[in-house]
DNA sequence: GCTAAATTTGAACGATCGTTCAAACCATTA
DNA sequence: TAATGGTTTGAACGATCGTTCAAATTTAGC
């Protein structure tokens, strides 16, 4: 009985990923959920509700990739990996190269409450991975043991964002794989304090 | 007579930064401009329209200073300080954190073809200012001679974004500003053809 | 097979969207 | 003063927005 809500998270958040909160109506969702508006508001309450369930499975997915990156042997060789997926999606998902929360975020002014909050709880979450992700290179040796974590995991995720962001503007994403190399570069370059 | 225009186009610049082009209703740009429905799209012709000569403003502006620090005689210094700027805006416009053009490109899928291209047009405009910059700082010795340019300016404006976008989700911008160090810092790095 | 509970349906609501246009207004010239 | 040409006005349009809810349908227990 719960399986179907699954499917309708997963519908959902493809609409919402291509479209964004404010660009998605209730009747795009209706029809990629085949499903009429009373059976949406009686499963999720809101459009807010929906997105809200969305936002959530998409941040823990991300998340586990992440740790999945963390907890490897080798976190750093991982990290490239994690790191240039994106820029591999055929064109017929262009869209799933920006990070579902980085393009919900561009329109703040205007989200709901809720929404805010649980984009601002999503964003500490994942910084926590990419947090664990720089202890473990630490730990492996393949980062220096005096790099600063919290900061490194900042800019790590700033460079996730826009690598990500790049990426959606321009022809061929596959192209700015350099961009990973240099990223993993920098991790083990000057942090000057 | 075509003074009030720039002064409309300003107006109307605060409204679209701050909600953003789906999130502003033309009701929003009726107050902000004090003007009548029939007057804004007599002078304009619609809300796309506006937007475009609102964006064509903006980017010139900004590509203005870019310019400016590529003409410097000492880029990089003035490079640091244009970086450093936008997280140094008091609270109340926080919003002007975030560049507009970026803002904008989160809405890809809803956008009218008109602000798609003119989009597309003001990134690549932007990028040659950045590679301007790169070229002069070479110039001065400030960068190695074998920096590669093209990758080196696709690389600084991700580097823009990153830091603006990571700057709107912090509680006090200015306390990011050691990226604008590493910025510097990294632009020396490795570059690893 | 019958009943009761849970779920789904889809027409319809009021609000707001971008936009239009006849009428009112204003400045300039005759 | 009267006529003219360009602006500005603001009520109103059709479309779409998120949402509601009584009725129909499906499901579960006996």
């Amino acid at each position: 009985m719960s399986y179907p809500r699954e499917q309708s998270i997963q519908q959902a958040t493809e609409v919402f990923w291509l479209k964004g909160y404010l660009g998605t109506g209730m009747r795009d969702l209706q029809t990629a959920l085949d499903k009429r508006p009373g059976s949406i508001y009686s499963a999720f309450g809101s459009k807010e509700g929906l997105y809200l369930e969305v936002l959530n499975h998409y941040t823990g997915v991300l998340h586990g990739q992440i740790m999945a990156v963390a907890n490897s042997d080798t976190p750093l060789q991982q990290l490239r990996e994690f790191l240039r997926f994106p820029l591999t999606v055929e064109d017929s998902a262009a869209h799933k190269i920006q990070c579902l929360i980085v393009k919900t975020q561009a329109d703040w002014a205007e989200l709901p409450q809720g929404v805010k909050s649980e984009l601002q709880a999503a964003l500490a979450h994942l910084r926590e991975a990419f947090q664990a992700v720089i202890l473990k290179g630490r730990s492996t040796g393949e980062l220096a043991a005096d790099i600063p974590v919290e900061r490194a995991a900042v800019w790590l995720q700033g460079q996730f964002i826009a690598m990500r962001t790049l990426a959606t503007s321009v022809e061929t994403p596959a192209s700015l794989s350099w961009m990973v190399d240099k990223i993993v570069s920098d991790l083990n370059g000057e942090w000057a304090q």
